[in-house]
This record gives C-alpha cells, structure tokens and sequence, in this order.
DNA sequence: TCTGGGGTCCTAGGACCC
DNA sequence: TCTGGGGTCCTAGGACCC
C-alpha cells in the first residue's frame, strides 16, 4: 500500500470552448460560448473569458448574453472535440496503464506502478500538463493525492491551467477551509440544507456527528459525506463500468401533445436507443419515459416487460402508451415541453432476439409484425444507415422528423460505452 | 425571458414470496 | 388461530454529475 499521492485527476479546462480557441486564434482571448445563442438556447460550454462574468454551462443563450457583453456565440466543432479529447487520452496513457476516463475531458490515472520510472506523481503531473499543451494545444489541470476524491477536489482547485499536489501531511490543512460543494456529491439542494445547518466548510462538516448528517441529508448521502470529509475513500482507478440504461431525450419548446407529434418525436427517440442497443448486442425489459410540462414539471412512467426488447416499433409503442397514460394522468390539457424515453435493466443479446410470444392478456403486446421480425427488420436498416448514410432508411415519423435542434454528434459525445 | 442531452444512485411504498 | 420478519421486484420521484 501507498500512502503518496499516487492518484492522479487530470480535467481538460473549458473544454468545448478552448478547442474552439484553438482552432480560431481570433477567438483567443475572448469570451466564447459554445452553443445557444443570444436569442434562445442553451450555452454548452464557456470559455474562462465568459465564465469570469458569471456565463456557466447550461445556461441560456439570452442571460449569457446579458450577464457578459461582448460574448461570442459559436456553434460548435462537435466532431473534433472527440478526437482532441482521445489523442489527450493517450497521452495519459503513456504513463500509466491504470486511466479511468469519467467522461469526454477528464480521467483519473493510477501512478503508484509507474514512479520508478517517471518520477514521483509531481513530476508526472507536471509533464502531462506540458505535453498536452504542447502536442494537443489544449490547457489542462491535474490534481494530485492520495484518493480519489481528494485528487479531483485538488484538479478543480488547480483550475485554470494548473497543477496541485497534496501530500498526505497536509490533507486536512487542504481540505477544511474549502466549501462543501466542491465535494462530490453535494449540488444546490444538499449545499442549502447544510448551510441552513451553518456548514459552509469541509472543516465545519467534519466536526458534524454522522449520525446527524444522515439525519439531515438521508442514511446514504449523510454516510458517504460523512466518509469523505474525514478522507476515507477506498475507491480505486478503475476500467469503464457497462452502463446500465440508454436513453435519449428532445427537447420540443411549447407544443399541444398531439398524436402526430407524440408518435413522431417517440419513434426518433426510440430509433435512436433501439439503434444503439442492437449495435452492442443489447437489449431491456424496463421502458421508462419523462414528460416535462409547460413550467418544467416533470413526470415518470416505466413498464417492466416480461422479455428484453430493442426494436424500435415495439419501444416505440411501450412509451406511447406510457406518455399518454402520464399526460392522462395530468388532467387538465398541459402543453408538454420535452419528452424522454429510457431502456434498462438490460441483458445481453445475441444473434437472436426473444421478444415474442408475450402473454396475450398483456396489454402491452405489440401487434405485428411479430417482434422477432421486428427485431431483423431494423437490423437490415441498422445495416443499410451503416452504409449509406443515417437517413437512407428508417420509419416515416423518425424521417420526417429531422429536427433542427442539438446536432446529433453533440448527443453522441454524451454517450456511454454500453 | 423560459432553460440541452447523456447518465448514476437513492428513497419509499406496495406487491409478493417464503 | 394468529403472528412475524426478511428479501426481491416494480414504480415514481428526486438529487447529482459531466
């Protein structure tokens, strides 16, 4: 066991924005926003030049532009950031097999195996920073320690465009004059709740009886905050997990649910998950759909299914009736804002799929074709997109519903490995 | 002036089984 | 005749993360 800071956390800064600063020098220096607009929509991404104004990431376009005068809207390289972010990836790889990538811009590494060659975690954090800027052209951070959690809380305190290391003497002296939202875990509602308790700090959360904090935030939260403001996170480097739903969702503006548009906007969605589920041999027996209301009220329904299923005609009817039956369940007539459809508890599956028979007292049975027809249909089209483009074939609704919203390659850089 | 899209995990109640 | 307690699954909602 080591008791350096051998776990490293490297985080690419204001990713979107500084790739569109280094693809357009004029663009350097100067507030950027990646996505949205001054009209409407949502920023995807700031540069420090905007974020210095208060410009956050998932904000929109209109405030953004009030909050920071001058800023410049960009739509977006979508395609070059995955391969920016892949080629930093390797770098990292170079120093140690151990890297953990947690989304598109950030990583932990595992160094303990690889300082008798590159020199002690400092020192390798100090050299990727340098490479990464040097052969990528892109700032990054890197926070240095002997957990997991400590070594991510340091690479946001390093930021921007720097490196901090903390040695196990001086974890405590690092940690307590900190806020608690810079732990993992705590958002705005947790942050409330423990202020409206005087707990600002990491050191005030420290001196909190667990109990108590269990009490306040739920067993699961209280106990895991508890364990990390003393430091106790026995959670090591890992490889990717398999994930455990695939989802997508669009956002509509305003509309009346119709049954035009209900069944048009359900089977992109559903050709969308259906696709990604039969590329990996994947299948789930839980359909869950979101219904956000005018005033972003928001609405659950899932439906197990007796088998695992991917084909996009029976997803698609498993949620149609699921959204109905949630706006049904409002009353009175809402427009609907967004709408949402999820598959999980999933399974493996092969070659075959083995979607029928279901019980024909199940109110859910698809009608026909049969589902394992269903099943070889779409993946004779999956196999027809693959060669000729995505809209060389699909259902009409999906077709025709070829929104001019977020760019499809924005959504897949959000995608997880199934 | 009205808010994107991809996920994970936890809670709590009810059904059901042993 | 009356009673208990644990485990698992399903559903709905919510907090959180990138």
């Amino acid at each position: 066991m080591s008791g350096g800071p051998t776990i490293l956390h490297a985080d690419l800064d204001a990713f979107y924005a500084s790739v569109e600063q280094l693809l357009d020098p004029s663009l350097r220096g100067v507030p950027v926003a990646v996505g949205g607009s001054a009209r409407g929509g949502v920023v995807l991404a700031a540069s420090y030049e905007a974020k210095v104004h208060g410009v956050q990431g998932g904000m929109p376009g209109w405030r953004a532009a009030r909050l920071c005068p001058g800023l410049v809207f960009v739509r977006g390289h979508f395609g070059r950031y995955q391969e920016l972010a892949d080629r930093v990836m390797r770098v990292l790889g170079d120093y140690t097999p151990v890297v953990q990538r947690i989304s598109i811009d950030e990583a932990f590494l595992d160094v303990s195996g690889s300082t008798h060659l590159f020199g002690p975690p400092a020192a390798i954090g100090a050299r990727v920073r340098q490479r990464v800027r040097g052969e990528v052209g892109l700032p990054i951070s890197v926070g240095a320690a002997r957990t997991k959690h400590l070594a991510k809380i340091a690479s946001q305190v390093a930021k921007p465009d720097g490196l901090v290391v903390v040695e196990p003497e001086g974890e405590r002296q690092f940690l307590d004059p900190l806020p608690v939202s810079l732990m993992w875990g705590v958002g705005p509602v947790t942050e409330r709740r423990l202020a409206d308790r005087g707990i600002r700090t990491i050191g005030q959360l420290v001196e909190e009886p667990g109990p108590a904090l269990e009490r306040l935030l739920g067993k699961a939260t209280g106990a895991t905050l508890h364990a990390l403001a003393l430091n106790e996170d026995p959670r090591k480097v890992t490889g990717p997990g398999r994930a455990g739903s695939v989802g997508a969702q669009s956002a509509l503006g305003r509309r009346a649910p119709t049954p035009e548009l209900v069944r048009s906007v359900l089977s992109h969605l559903a050709e969308r998950v259906g696709g990604r589920l039969r590329a990996k041999n994947r299948a789930g027996r839980t359909v869950t759909v979101r219904v956000r209301f005018a005033g972003m009220r928001s609405v659950t329904r899932s439906h197990t299914l007796e088998v695992p299923v991917s084909a996009t005609l029976t997803l698609t009817e498993v949620a149609e009736r699921l959204v109905w039956q949630a706006i049904r369940d409002q009353g009175a007539a809402v427009d609907i804002t967004l709408l949402a459809v999820s598959v999980s508890n999933l399974v493996r599956q092969e070659a075959v799929q083995l979607e029928l028979p279901l019980e024909p007292e199940d109110p859910w049975r698809p009608g026909s074709p049969a589902g394992s027809a269903r099943w070889a249909l779409d993946r004779s089209m999956d196999a027809a997109r693959a060669r000729f483009g995505r809209d060389a074939v699909g259902y009409l609704p999906a077709t025709v519903r070829r929104d001019a919203g977020v760019p499809d390659a924005f959504r897949e850089l959000a995608e997880r490995d199934l």
